[in-house]
DNA sequence: AGCCGAGAATGACTACACTCAGAACTGAGG
DNA sequence: CCTCAGTTCTGAGTGTAGTCATTCTCGGCT
């Protein structure tokens, strides 16, 4: 195909160059001041960019903030993945996961809460959603992988069980209730979940 | 003026009247429509009152929707708390909870899902917010006695293993990738769950 | 009755996410 | 080089949730 054959003309550099400004603008604005206090026009401006063209790249607000922490989360997997790998019992290798996940979602409280009503609750069909949801997915394989190891869960068993720790930490983190907890406070209340449902 | 009587004045018999206009305006359009395609000013004309005292009532339109279904929830629950009494396990006894409010969010799946939705990350400080939350106590009460006499798990346990259940049924019935689930499929998937999490 | 303060009601107004009709740009073919 | 079809960009415009200064109403008090 013609038009496969050169990938780099001057438009699709042109997109790379918008997209990337888009990404930079705002995520220092929502990490500065926090998704609600940041306009859709603040952050075109910040990009330079006309307010139509944000939503290009991407459909509504929520997807922006998924586009601009998506990276993030995913570190986060990584750095609990390896956590996980030298805990003692299943507990606390699941914990190691949960730990990364919940320290990099609590950075900026109402951005977090947001990321994860935006998750649950937005349009999965968006590209920046099903990235999201992607990293879900290979968090609760992680999640899985820690009981079939430690705790000799069967495959499918244990597949069910991380689902179950999603939705443990997806309420926990999200809830307007905990809004005001740290950290600890978050994390032992999950681990006190977790240690309830795991085959003993 | 027939009543100097009765504990109420006008003033109080006027909010009270308008309060179940709004009631019945909302739950009516709702019901037609689904929240999304119902705007604030059209209940407003439909009780009678200025789009100001809407917000008067109800802080915000999610609270509204609180307002309007919260009874629902609540006579759902009683259905459940019944239905629960003569289950053979305790995973039946469980589920026969969970069908019932699962049914009753089911009703209408955006109205629902934005129950869920305002339940976890609306204002838990506003009234019918705080109502919505009790029901959810209770609910998770409801759950915690069916694995206590059930299951014989220790009280304790049974309270976070209800909390359990709660977040699988928050994230099950809420998200948008299971808006077009039927009724069974969502109940055979938070069955395999709830199976999951009970010690055996 | 007539007045007054507290609380309730109101609707014009604001802020903001998102849209869309047209302008501007790009690159392929002549 | 020029044209043109397709794509991308744009910002004035739109719809709607929610606010607030003002007006209205009630009921206690003299």
């Amino acid at each position: 195909m013609p038009v496969k054959s050169r990938p780099f003309g001057r438009r699709e550099r042109n997109k790379q160059a918008k997209l990337e400004r888009i990404t930079a603008a705002a995520s220092e604005l929502f990490a500065e001041r926090g998704v609600d206090d940041v306009t859709t026009q603040q952050i075109a401006d910040a990009a330079d960019i006309g307010t139509g063209t944000l939503f290009l790249y991407a459909k509504t607000k929520g997807e922006l903030l998924l586009l601009v922490q998506n990276a993030h989360y995913s570190a986060a997997l990584e750095r609990g993945r390896a956590a996980a790998a030298d805990a003692p019992t299943a507990v606390d290798g699941v914990m190691a996961l949960v730990e990364q996940i919940a320290e990099c979602n609590r950075v900026q409280v109402d951005n977090g809460r947001t990321y994860l009503r935006e998750m649950v609750f937005g349009d999965p069909s968006e590209p920046h959603h099903a990235e999201a949801l992607a990293i879900v997915a290979r968090t609760e394989e992680a999640v899985a992988g820690v009981l079939t190891r430690r705790a000799q869960v069967p495959a499918a068993e244990a597949a069910t069980l991380a689902q179950v720790v999603s939705a443990i930490m997806f309420v926990e983190l999200g809830a307007t209730l905990n809004a005001g907890s740290s950290i600890p406070e978050l994390l032992a209340s999950i681990r006190t979940q977790v240690a309830a449902i795991l085959p003993r």
